[in-house]
DNA sequence: ATAGTCTAAGCGAACGTTCGCCCGAACGTT
DNA sequence: AACGTTCGGGCGAACGTTCGCTTAGACTAT
């Protein structure tokens, strides 16, 4: 437990504890001499000033709270620990912490968990990933006005914060790049309908390949949840389909997909890269290094962390905020799956 | 902020704050009836007490810190994240939160951070994750007598709280699992030396084959960092050999290794499975569904969470520790790359 | 009837800060 | 010489709890 506080420096420095408060506070009515004075004993006796304390008296909590999927099992978000990590630096360069919970019941959207931590003055402000449309998390915390920004979109008619990738832009890349190589039928794989991040992203595919001249046929996009193994499927489908319509390139809404699908070319006698080409989502670390390397759309997730953490601290701290909903764009990585 | 607070619940109930503060922390020294009219009360005003306030009256935290790796660019930590999510549901049921910080300066290890959270009551104790051999911040955590318990083992010598996975019985089971379809030349790709796990690891490759009467050439160890790229140029190495000492199976100490290697074998026109078999660690969610499902050892990670946040907590509350160290079996899950 | 025990609840204090207000001294202005 | 201003610093109070002690009253035992 922290031993020395405030009053042992203050006796120490023959000054009042009040005077150590306000030189650590920088409320400079301190003579410069008496100032230095002090910092020595500060250092001197290593005094850290309590948070309990200060949180009390200032009615303030250091922390920003994040949620992490209650079920482990379902926890594979490839770049949530990235995502984490960035979210942590910056919040800790403006001397704050993260606190991680998860919400009970495995009901992630559960609003039962926010509440606690902000009622109890646990946390200053909320951090919100795996945003999805009509997220119930978004009006319970607008409504209480807690402060907090979400990585991800939700409803456009909801006015709160956010920051998003642009997945609409970088499936648009990975779509041109495609066509640049001459493709002419591509297939999409994505998740069900109703995703609002699938929906950005399949604008993404239909605006660039209509831009392109190229007529979509519907067989051509196939829908399931986010797993290898419904990428592999949905590659199996599109296979399936008469040498006419089947896609020469795949573009996967996710790295994970992509790899599924990347397995059902290569069951089938085909290879990746020569004979279909495939584009992924996430630019997950082991992607490099797959059989066929796969061309993936990389988010800046650190840029994208730092300024999550900068809009809930402006929200807490009452600054003003120039844009509630701000896109980062992405780039295209290409390798050896869309390159030959 | 939290508006109601104790005295606003005593006044709707009629009695002093001191009261309704025993109510909460259950010292029977109130009247039933007395008692359900406060707790009454309490639900009707939705009081929900300060953290901080009381904290700092306890001189306590309900927080538990834990490290993550501060450069997210290594941070491919396949089970990093099911870990946290497990220590955060253990946590969380005995009413402590995980705090999530990152350490400076890129330097994982550094004690700093460990220090300024503790010394300003921000934290009760620690998790450590990421442990190695020699780990400095052991000894430092030690030394000071702050409360932590590790995922990993470290020196034998410094008597700490740990839980750990019994990598070398996993490796067994790979090893014996191999033996058992009739391998006898059986490679492993593993980390530098120096790795304790690797260690550990490598005493389950050793023992097994030499309890099987198989004498392991040397040529058939190879090491590196863990990454896929690593896997794919050891197992490189190991085709190179002479086919008279070309292992037919290769046990790999991570996935990540595992899938580079199922790629060099594949680039070398061989298929996993069948000319070769192999073997990872670690039974990421993907690994199921490679090209060719990959052989895993899985961690009971739930568990280890759970008994990690359990053995802190005991610090903490100078409860009894019966045991300081505690070993958990894994289990091997075959697929087709170890199979057929 | 008196002393002793028990129960329910109140009260003061303290945890370590920060905040606002006050005050004395020194200085400059008219 | 009287007055306003500034500067450096002190002081009391408060944030919302928990803890230990005290006490009024009721009950029991002698």
């Amino acid at each position: 437990m922290s031993r020395v506080t405030l009053k042992d420096v203050a006796a120490k420095a023959g000054v009042s504890y009040q005077t150590v408060s306000k030189v650590l506070n920088g409320q400079m009515q301190v003579a410069e001499e008496t100032e230095a004075r002090i910092w020595q004993t500060i250092t001197d006796l290593d005094y850290r000033p309590n948070v309990s304390a200060r949180n009390l008296r200032t009615q303030a909590s250091n922390l920003l709270g994040h949620a992490l999927p209650g079920d482990a099992a379902q926890a594979y978000h490839p770049i949530l620990v990235q995502f984490m990590i960035s979210v942590a630096n910056a919040a800790e360069q403006q001397g704050y912490h993260l606190l991680s919970f998860v919400t009970g019941n495995n009901d992630f959207y559960d609003h039962q968990a926010y509440d606690q931590l902000y009622a109890r003055n646990q946390v200053a402000g909320f951090i919100l990933s795996n945003t999805t449309q009509n997220d119930p998390r978004i009006p319970y915390l607008l409504e209480r006005v807690i402060p907090f920004c979400s990585f991800g979109r939700a409803n456009d008619a909801w006015d709160f914060c956010w920051v998003d990738v642009d997945g609409q832009h970088g499936i648009e890349l990975a779509a041109s790049h495609l066509l640049d190589l001459g493709h002419q039928r591509i297939g999409f794989i994505t998740w069900p309908e109703g995703s609002q991040t699938g929906w950005y992203r399949e604008q993404g595919y239909l605006l660039t390949l209509q831009a392109a001249g190229v007529a979509v046929d519907p067989q051509w996009i196939t829908r399931g949840n986010n797993s290898a193994q419904v990428g592999a499927r949905a590659m199996s489908q599109l296979l399936a389909l008469p040498a006419a319509a089947r896609p020469t390139a795949v573009i996967c809404v996710s790295d994970l997909m992509a790899i599924g699908a990347m397995n059902a070319i290569a069951a089938a006698g085909l290879n990746v890269g020569q004979d279909i080409a495939v584009t992924g989502f996430d630019d997950i670390p082991m992607v490099e290094y797959l059989h066929t390397p796969l061309t993936s759309v990389r988010q800046p997730i650190q840029e994208i962390g730092h300024y999550v953490v900068d809009l809930v601290i402006r929200q807490i701290r009452g600054l003003p905020i120039e844009q509630k909903g701000v896109l980062f764009k992405p780039e295209l990585v290409i390798r050896a799956s869309s390159h030959t």
